[in-house]
DNA sequence: TCTACTATTTGACCTAAGTCAAGTGTATTG
DNA sequence: CAATACACTTGACTTAGGTCAAATAGTAGA
C-alpha cells in the first residue's frame, strides 16, 4: 500500500501531454498562513488542495473537543473526501498549521476534465483506493495498538511531525489526551 | 453518504445495455455453505463478491483474536480492499456465517472490462468512493461513541444483525470483548 | 433422553487511558 | 522588564472496558 503512491505518480507520469494540460490548466496556487483555515465545518469543500509545502491538518470537533483526522504534508491531497464526493456540508475543518503553499483545483472543473479526458477518472479512482487504504489502515492501527506504539510509529516513520506540530494536536491525531501523550514521552 | 448506494444503483440502470452485458458476462453464480471460507488469509483476493443472499464476515487475527471488520448483507460487495486493489496477499479472511449465495467476478476480467468500457470506470470509482466513506465512518464511531452507543446502533439501525449473528462475532465487530457486550445487553 | 458442545452470563479483579487540577517552563508582546 | 499567554508536565483519582474463571443456558447428536 506504501508503494500505491508511487504507482500514483508514475500513472500520472504516463499520462499524455493533453491530459495533463487540462490537469494544470485546472489548477492555480495559493497561500494560506498559519493559523487560516482551508475549510470550515459546514462549509461544502468544494476545492482540492495539493499540498507544495507546509503542514495543515483536517479535524472536527467532538464534545468541544478537537479529533483531529488527518495531517497533511507536502505532495497529499487535502479534503474533506465525503464532504468532497458528495458535494454536502463538512464535518471537519482543514486548518493550516505552518505557512502553507497549495495547489488548488475545484471539484466541478475536475469532475469536467474527468468528462474531456477518461484517464483522470482512473486517476481520481486511484486517489479514492489510497484514501481508502490509508483509512483502513489507521483503523486497523487503533484496533491492534496501543497508545505508546501508536506514538513510537509516528516517532520513527515520522520523526518531523513531532518536531513542528504542538503535542495538543499530536494527541488528537493519536485518539489520546495531552495528557496521556506527555507521559507516554515522559517514560520513554 | 447513506444515499451513495441509491447513487450507484441509479448510476448501474443508466448505463447502456452493451456496458451492462459486459459486466453480467464476467459474473457467475456460486453457493458458499456456512462456515466456508471466501478468501483466506494470504491469499490473493482475486475476485469481488456480489451477496445475492446470506451473511458472511471478513476478519483478521491479532493476537490470536478475530477482530471482524465488516459484515456483508445482501447486495454488500464482499472484498478484502486492499488485498484486491493492489493484488497483494490478504490479512483477511472472508468467511460465510450462513449458506450464501454471490455473484463472482475476477479482478482481472472487471480491470479488462473497465478497458473496454469508460463507464465501468467511474463504476469502480463510486465503490471506492462508497467503501472510504465507509471505512471514516467507522473510525469516526469508535472515536466519537462507547460500546453501549455502538451497539445501541447496531440494534436499532439493523436490528436482523443481532438476531443471526453469534454475539462473538458482534462483539468482535463492536471492538470489545464477548463478555463487555453480554453485560452491556444485561444493562438495557 | 442423556451427553457433549457451544453460546451466553456473571463475578472478581486489573489496566490503559481519561479527567481535573495544579504546577513549570518558555515565548511573545505591551 | 513585567505580564499574559501558551506549551507541556506531574499528581491524584475515576472509569470503561479487558482478563480470567466459573456458572448457566441452549442445542445437536448418539
Amino acid at each position: 500500500m506504501t508503494s500505491y503512491i508511487s504507482n500514483i505518480n508514475q500513472y500520472i507520469k504516463s499520462l499524455d501531454s493533453d491530459t495533463l494540460y487540462a490537469l494544470h490548466s485546472i489548477s492555480s496556487e495559493k497561500v494560506y498562513k498559519k493559523g487560516e483555515y482551508l475549510l470550515r465545518q459546514n462549509e461544502v469543500c468544494t476545492k482540492s488542495y495539493l499540498v507544495l509545502s507546509g503542514i495543515s491538518r483536517k479535524y472536527y470537533l467532538h464534545d468541544g473537543k478537537e479529533i483531529t483526522t488527518e495531517l497533511f504534508f507536502e505532495n497529499d491531497l487535502a479534503i474533506s473526501f465525503e464532504s468532497y464526493t458528495c458535494q454536502q456540508p463538512s464535518m471537519e475543518f482543514i486548518e493550516a498549521l505552518t505557512d502553507v503553499k497549495v495547489s488548488i483545483t475545484y471539484y466541478q472543473a475536475f469532475q469536467a476534465a474527468k468528462a474531456a479526458h477518461p484517464k483522470l477518472v482512473a486517476l481520481d479512482l486511484m486517489l479514492a483506493e489510497y484514501y481508502a487504504m490509508w483509512v483502513e489502515k489507521r483503523l486497523f492501527q487503533f484496533h491492534t495498538q496501543t497508545a505508546t506504539e501508536r506514538y513510537l510509529d509516528i516517532l520513527e516513520r515520522s520523526p518531523h511531525i513531532i518536531q513542528t506540530i504542538p503535542l495538543t494536536i499530536i494527541a488528537s491525531y493519536l485518539g489520546i489526551s495531552l495528557e496521556t501523550l506527555s507521559r507516554i514521552r515522559a517514560k520513554i
